[in-house]
DNA sequence: CATGAATGAGGCTTCATTCAT
DNA sequence: TATGAATGAAGCCTCATTCAT
């Protein structure tokens, strides 16, 4: 009785992840998300009747909850914060070599350009404190200026590695860090 | 001979490195860009025949210029490396109050969106470039790393401030940098 | 065995008779209507079966019974035809000062604009019938011309009245019909 | 060199004119008004920035001018202020005959429906200042008593001749002003 | 009888660009 | 070189209605 394919609203909110990600909030039409989708016209007012904003809004939710899901699993099974900052960074890598396509850490490109930019910052934020969290719990000295370090450093890597359509920032990461 | 008031394009120009960063590529319309020089519609072509993307080039040089002369102001009377890095991030935190309506460091919103994104590479190349050369003369024995360093974190720091509306990371810099 | 509050069929019809009033036909969406009466969409199409222009005329066969009501209020207990008139006109006057929003006299937007416009006429000809009869019985000599006279002045008035938002021509009815 | 045919604007205006008129504001589709004149999309926005309301202001204006052209036409040569309004009636009469789709005295349904209804109401005022500054110059002793009666009474006739499709209403309206 | 998801045609407007003057 | 009218594709959104539950 279990739906094998996601619900229409949660395929609606993955393609725009992805093609905001991609193209850039004005970049990505809500044609493009429905053609992504094979969905009609109507369907996506009916789930977001804000229409692109809002479908902007639950993409932006959906990438965010799947960093925090990164952090998780690269600081878990850690033994100190900088090999956890390593798994970090490796898990970074690979997710960028995976979505050639991508632009930015995702949720930047919808925090610089997007109609709801005083909705992003909050997630960003999320993932600090998320981080920060870790770093106590491993018994770092200053949590939240690692944390910090942490993710200023991933975004400017992320952003010279889609510059250079190259994952070697984002490897060499850990050791701008020491 | 000296024109009291900046040529036709160079208005264009400006106009346009504002609003790219404001808005991005997408967000802004040549008409946004028309409006704020209050120029006619055919101007706009006859300086830049190929349209929009042209433009952006143009704005885009425009503002990694002016980013290659703060590098020089920042290092140029500095006595070592990590005192002209200090100056750099206090200059860009003046940059970032002054222009509260800029969006992530200069270029970033073209590099993520633009139709001429190959071409922005170069330019983020040369802020570093220049930084390494800096970083040599001062004598620093890893001028390539860095140089790469300063800037990553840079642009990280601004994005940070500009989710939290805050030059407070920018400030921050330096000491994420020991 | 009577209903505390009205039906669902009601509640949809008087929803729709004061929105097609405020917003004329083609202006109000038949999700306009559901808002007000907080329904949910498909209870629309089980009372009635052809939709808007079903709910159309049910609006205004409501207003249609309102407006003979208010004829026979007026002229019932007067004592000639003229009293009966200065009496309708201030009735109108009521109507128009509690029903700001109203334009033109009920029926005239769905007479101009709907798609079932000849079944409106019957209407508007009842009401010039209903005051003819009252005519009759208060002795008048032209009961036609009379109540013929009296509407198409309401119908101006109430225009008047409805443009300068000041119930001051419905007042000034009866002494333009000396 | 005088263009023999009317300029874009002005097509688009009395297209627009004509058929706010015969379907209302919200009835009319600004694709209607387009294909009606063969003109492309973008023309119109080039005229009227402001859009469809823009071009209802446009054709009210247009609309206006043609009522005190009428007005004047029927009084100038009149020798009293009762034979003016017989041949306005009678003008107005032909009117309908020759446009058997229009709906409502022109710039009514603007008034309904609109979302300009502030900007109709002067323009009916003027009508009636018009006609009372005519009634002045036959020696009327209540210029504007007469004019407002004037107007009222044609607006409700050209209602009631609409509702029946029949211009009798129109035509009996000299001796409904007795 | 009630509910809300699905549908796709059509609404208004903005877009970057071309062209005639 | 400067101007603004012309162009039509594409943008986002609302619409009335149908249908499965």
């Amino acid at each position: 009785m279990a739906d094998a394919q996601p619900s229409t609203r949660l395929r609606l909110t993955m393609a725009a992840a992805q093609l905001f990600q991609e193209k850039g909030y004005h970049g990505t039409s809500v044609a493009d998300v429905l053609a992504m989708t094979s969905l009609p016209k109507g369907s996506l007012y009916h789930h977001f009747p804000d229409g692109k904003a809002d479908l902007a809004r639950a993409a932006a939710k959906l990438a965010s909850d799947v960093m925090l899901d990164i952090v998780t699993a690269a600081y878990e099974p850690a033994e100190d914060f900088t090999q956890g900052t390593t798994r970090l960074a490796e898990k970074f890598a690979r997710l960028f070599e995976r979505h050639a396509h991508w632009r930015a850490c995702p949720v930047q490109t919808l925090l610089l350009e997007g109609p709801m930019e005083a909705e992003m910052a909050p997630l960003l934020q999320g993932w600090i404190d998320a981080t920060a969290t870790q770093a106590t719990r491993l018994g770092h000295p200053e949590p939240d200026t690692a944390a910090t370090r942490v993710w200023v450093t991933l975004i400017g890597c992320w952003t010279l590695a889609d510059a250079q359509k190259d994952p070697a920032p984002l490897r060499a990461m850990p050791g701008l860090l020491l």
